[in-house]
DNA sequence: TTTATAGTTTAGGTTAACCTAAACTATAAA
DNA sequence: TTTATAGTTTAGGTTAACCTAAACTATAAA
């Protein structure tokens, strides 16, 4: 049974994976916010434990043991705040400090109790996908915001987790899971955006914002 | 915020408080399987820090300050019982292991939604008394099935939690909370109980399964 | 090919909570 | 009044996860 700690490391590792090409201790320390020589000492003794191999200069890589144990951790997470939202009326931007700390004490029998009052969902409130019990998790294929072209039509499919702060923001505007946004107009300047969300009147949103909201071609 | 160590030890004094009439440091230090070194050190801190006065040889005492944070804990844990009860359909000899881990990481916020989804409840699933947010508790006139005299009928209102197969043995014979128990005969012997449970036929119980249920005259 | 920089590791230290072994001391029973 | 026992404390040690400061080294840009 891995510590909390542990279990955190290997959460970041595996999302830091699918986004950068290598993850190295510096990446992991300033994402951990733990100095470097603590997260080289954690990497080493992870490494002989054999959850993951690490390429000094190259980075770290989870191994199978690794994965799977990182996604067990995301699924009890993403479980916990469905769980939040739709049992505990949580507000969206509520739920994921709560489930920082769910996540490392659910039992399997727990994560089982809520995963069947759920109905068995494939997705979290932010639109991430839901690791199933077997281990595997359905790959996003939404992109960016920033990325779509003028005067497409997109919808919304996912929204970046992180800030709440963010999710406050997206909420008050109208941006929410599955709305359908037209983009109007990228202005050359700063890539802020001009847009038409679904029933509503134009806002102009800055390219960070755009780069946290992922959407799909409809 | 007191770390979840500290947790333990004020809702275990504040529980022992209610049964014995000495909580000295060498009782919680079997009760918590910890060295009576290590309680005995922690016990300094906490006097320390103002949340129990100890007297060497006459036991601990919480402060107000103390015994405020120990009802939290157990009000959070009890909620925490009712809510794997009524939501998640856990069975009543599951839940105290599960809420022991949830109550030391439950937010105000938390405490609060879960009581609102079921109703503001003031009795967990063995029949404990859940304290208020007031920190106020309304204390348990019941006694154990032990002390009931005989030819009397009794109501149970409350059943020992701490052991998972008491509570499965108890479901197994049809003893649940509110049940009506004849008091047919105590066995001089060795103090078993001849009862009968109201719609079944006679049982006996030993004396220290009978201490272990907590009834009310009707 | 050199060298700055990013990435890494080592040395030495801290903290909270735990441990065993041994010494001490108040209380209650003989 | 003595003394066994229950209760307590001290001394010295461990462990996991963290820290800073300083040294080391692979890689990529000059």
């Amino acid at each position: 049974m891995p510590s909390e700690q542990v279990e955190n490391y290997l959460k970041n590792i595996y999302k830091l994976q699918t986004v950068e090409e290598k993850v190295t201790t510096s990446l992991l320390s300033e994402k951990l916010e733990i100095s470097s020589a603590s997260v080289s000492e954690m990497i080493k003794k992870l490494a002989e434990e054999g959850t993951l191999k690490h390429t000094p200069y190259k980075g770290v890589e989870l191994t199978k043991e690794g994965e799977k144990l990182a996604l067990k951790i995301i699924r009890r997470h993403r479980l916990w705040e469905m769980f939040l939202v739709q049992v505990l009326h949580f507000q969206w931007d509520e739920i994921d400090e709560e489930a920082e700390k769910f996540e490392h004490i659910m039992s399997q029998k727990m994560e089982d109790k809520i995963d069947k009052v759920l109905h068995y969902p494939t997705m979290d409130p932010h639109g991430d996908p839901i690791p199933q019990r077997n281990g595997t998790i359905k790959p996003n294929s939404a992109y960016p915001l920033s990325d779509a072209k003028k005067s497409t039509t997109v919808r919304v499919v996912r929204v970046s987790d992180t800030s709440s702060e963010l999710l406050q923001y997206l909420s008050s505007v109208g941006i929410v899971l599955h709305k359908k946004i037209f983009v109007k107009e990228c202005l050359r300047f700063d890539n802020s955006l001009i847009i038409k969300i679904h029933g509503q009147k134009e806002i102009t949103i800055s390219n960070k914002i755009a780069m946290n909201i992922f959407v799909e071609k409809i």
